[in-house]
This record gives structure tokens, sequence and C-alpha cells, in this order.
RNA sequence: GUGGCUGUAGCUCAGUUGGUUAGAGCAUCGGAUUGUGGUUCCGAGGGUCGGGGGUUCAAAUCCCCUCAGCCACCCCA
């Protein structure tokens, strides 16, 4: 008989223990940031009716969309991100839920694209959002949780970049580019990328604008300094325009908003060029970049909507949200040498040395348990000298060991596998003295 | 979805102009050492040369297709 070949699908994986162990704390990272903030989790289902998936129906979408026709004969979707699942959510819960609504939602969603570096065909969002409530302090709030987020992930250096739509539309309205505003953000969005001469090219020739336009366009990405004297030089530039004067008026409130929180201006920067995130973005925009490895892209990209949930309700849902690129940051921590390359999780190991006392091992295991603490019995009688190698490379950070002697004089060996020191304590009373030897080492390594 | 580069053991890689039975280091498992790991020594297991087809007396090596990874485009977390 033939074997079958075991193997995933492109742009899909295993994830081994040593990486999803880092996977999980991130998790809880965000669980614990968004919740600080007094987000509530939900969950959605990964299958949707097609209909609620591609209504938005650009191309684009629909072309990267799992779908297929179910077992009843529905045609039905797997969720590409986790803004739908929420507009669809909304206008189904909000009459119970009612407004302001904060909601995280850490979820897998799948896309069927090109795999490359840090883009897969599976990957987990964590999205956070605030819905019903237009308040330029939902915006700040968002900035802020971001900006947590990465710190408590343990990143300094970092830069939340951030626009504002209506900065662009100001300018195109100015301009009178607003008819062809996709193809002229998209030729903007790649400067940094392609360099000037190449945007004004595209420019011409996807969206038809004259040189003075492009130009013009370009003009508005190119200013340099601090935000403040950025913001300052596109006041200027976009004077006049309504929708433009107060992008910018709302983009200083929502910078100095952060500053005001204690955000360092170095973790912010203003940056009038970005502006793609998906079509439904209207307001405010941000986008999350690691300094020391911008190349894999956003790692954590959001922004305002005016109307969230119109395809499916008639109620007008405002609303601003981020979502943080899980895997794809973890696959940058990975390659930043961030992930620690332990494989236990559990930090006590306890060889089955004298094979008389399993019972012994599995009670002294069980009561450390209950004070909390991780334990790992070996399954096998084999020589200590084996398990202490097995312990060592899982990383163990200690080991009791007991055997003849030991359990004669009602003690156990306390071995500190970081250090290669052993201490003895007595269990006669209890095993006190025991979690306070365990205690000291975890805290000190 | 389009174009390009790559693919030999779990990992990193050798493998001559096509020429016997495809190698090394690391890792794994066992032993030296049946009560003390991260060092050392010895040994073992592990390979459809990504897969399929073709050319040839002969293919890891040349050709075609396919799968996967990476890069660019598109788009995006």
């Amino acid at each position: 008989m033939s074997l079958i070949q075991p193997r995933t699908l492109s742009g899909f994986r295993d994830i081994l223990p040593e990486l999803m162990m880092p996977r999980e704390e991130l998790i809880a990272t965000a669980q614990r940031v968004y919740r600080s903030f007094g987000f509530a989790p939900i969950d959605t289902p990964a299958l949707e009716y097609l209909e609620i998936l591609s209504g938005k129906g650009s191309d684009e979408t629909d072309r990267q969309l799992y779908r297929f026709r179910d077992n009843g004969s529905r045609d039905v979707g797997m969720r590409f991100d986790l803004t739908v699942p929420l507009a669809r959510f909304a206008a189904q819960h909000v009459p119970k839920l009612g407004t302001p609504f904060k909601r995280y939602h850490i979820a897998t969603v799948w896309r069927g694209e090109k795999p490359q570096r840090g883009r897969y065909r599976e990957f987990m969002q964590c999205d956070f959002d605030t819905i019903g409530t237009k308040s330029v302090a939902a915006d700040i709030e968002t900035g802020l949780v971001i900006h947590d987020l990465m710190r408590a992930i343990g990143f300094e250096q970092f830069t939340i970049r951030v626009n504002n739509r209506m900065v662009l539309n100001g300018l195109l309205e100015k301009l009178g580019l607003v008819e062809k505003s996709t193809d002229v953000l998209r030729a903007l969005d790649k400067l940094a990328k392609i360099g000037r001469e190449k945007v004004v090219a595209e420019m011409m020739a996807t969206a038809g604008a004259t040189a003075v336009q492009a130009n013009a366009v370009l003009k508005l990405a190119e200013f340099a300094g601090s935000n403040n004297e950025i913001l300052d030089e596109v006041a200027t530039l976009v004077s006049g325009n309504e929708t433009g004067e107060a992008g910018v008026e709302r983009l200083r409130e929502v910078l100095s908003g952060a500053m005001a929180a204690g955000v360092n201006e170095s973790h912010v920067k203003l940056d009038v060029s970005i502006a793609r995130g998906l079509d439904y973005y209207t307001g405010v925009i941000f986008e999350t970049f690691l300094d020391d490895l911008p190349t894999i892209g956003s790692v954590c990209s959001g922004g305002r909507y005016d109307n969230l949930a119109g395809l499916f309700t008639k109620q007008e849902l405002p609303g601003i949200g981020a979502s943080l690129g899980l895997d794809r940051l973890l696959a940058a921590m990975e390659e930043l040498g961030l992930i620690d390359q332990v494989r236990t999780p559990a930090p006590v190991f306890i060889p089955f040395f004298d094979k008389e006392r399993l019972g012994d091992y599995l009670r002294l295991a069980a009561d450390l348990r209950a004070s909390g603490i991780g334990v790992e019995v070996y399954p096998d009688p084999k020589r200590l000298g084996q398990q202490l190698k097995y312990a060592d490379s899982r990383g163990f950070a200690i080991a009791l060991i007991a055997g003849y002697d030991e359990f004669e004089a009602q003690t156990c060996q306390v071995k500190n596998l970081g250090r290669g020191e052993s201490a003895e304590v007595s269990l006669a009373t209890g095993i006190d003295e025991l979690l306070a030897q365990i205690e000291s080492i975890l805290t000190a390594s």
C-alpha cells in the first residue's frame, strides 16, 4: 500500500511548540491590552454566506476569497478579514449591544494570495474597533492601543505612521482630481518605494493627471520636519478647502492627544503619503512598521470609517479600529531573533528516577501544580543523565531529583539547570520550603 | 493572478565535462557512564536527490510539466 505524502498547502503551515508558545503569549498580550482599554471579546463564524463577504464587490477581494458550495448547496466563503464579519455582526446585534460598542476579535482569516515572507494564506488577525462614535477621543485611543500593544509585546523600535484621508481628499478636490482619487493615491503610496519620477509618471498614466497636478500632490508628501511643522505646511497647501482643513485639524487633535497621553514622538510619525488601507477608510489612517525590519510591511493597520455596516443596515455606524497581524509580527520577531528557544511550557522537571516511587513523583508534581507551578514528570525510568539531558534540551529551569537516599531522608534536590547548582530541601513538613526555593530560582532567571 | 530565482537527510550544505552502492557537519536515538545535563569518544537510524514524464547505454546533473519556498508586480496583516 502506498503512503500518502504528508504535506501542507501553499501558504498554510504547521506551527511547532517553539513557535506556538510565543504565539500564544502574543495573543495573551493582545487580550490583556485590549481589555485594559475596555474592549470586550467576540467571535464570529469562519464561514459566512458568500453574499456577506463579497457584498463589497471589489475585484481584489473577490480574487482572494476562498469560496465553495457547501453540502446544502449554499454558496459560502471563508472570512478574509475580521472587519466585514464585524459589520454583519453589528448590523445584527447593535440593538442589543448599544453604542459606543468596543470589541476585540482574535481569529484566523484566509486569503488566496501568493504567499511570501510574512504573508500567508491562513493567518491570525487581532482586531479591535470602536463603533458608534465619531469622537476624536476614539481616534486617539486607537493610536494609544497600538502604541501600548507594541510596547507590551516588547518593541521599542517601531513607528506608527498616521494620516487622514480627508487631507488627501481635500487636496484632490482642490486640484480637481477627486474622481481619480484611487489611482492617484495608489501611485502616491509608492513614493518611498519607486521614487518621485515614477510616481509622477504613474499618476499621469493611470489617473490622467497633468504634470502640474501630479507635482502638487507630491508636494504634500514631501514636507519634512517635526509632525507639527509638516502639519503647518500641509495646512497652507489645503487651505480654502473645507474637507482638507477639517482633516488637518483632526490630525492635529489626534497627534496632540497622543502626546498628552504620554506617547513619545519618536513612535508616531505623520506621513501624508500613506494612502492605502481598505477602501472603506474615510478618516484617520494608521500603519505600524518595525524600524528594524520595515520590509516585512505593516504589522498593525487601521483607520476610521464613516459607515461600517451600510451594506447590512440603514442605521449609520461610524467607527474606528485597527488590526494586529499576529503571524506577520511573529515572522518578523523570528527573523529578528526575538523568539526564546524554550520548548517547554512548564519550568519544573522531575526525573522518573527510582522506579519503585512513581507514586511519590506524581504526588510531588500534583502538590506543586496545586500551587500554580508547571511540572513535568518524565515517563520512563531511564538513566538520570539521559533524563537531565532531555530536561536541558527542552529548556527546563529546575529539576527536582529524588531517589532512594532522598526518600529515606524525606528530602529532595532542587537543581538549578541554568547554573548547575543543586540544593537540598526537606519535605518532612510539607512543600513550603521547596516552593520558596523554586520561586527564588524562577524569579532570578 | 503575472513574471523571475531556488529545491540533495529533521537543519545547513558538498557532490568534477551526465559515469559504480549519493557524502559531511549539526540535530535525533543508543552506548562509554544502570545517582547528575549543556564537553568528549564510539555506534546506529534517517535520502522516492520536491513529484511526474522525457532524452540517454547511463540523470541529483540535460529538457518539459507540476508542487513548494523566496523575490518583484498586484494587493495587504
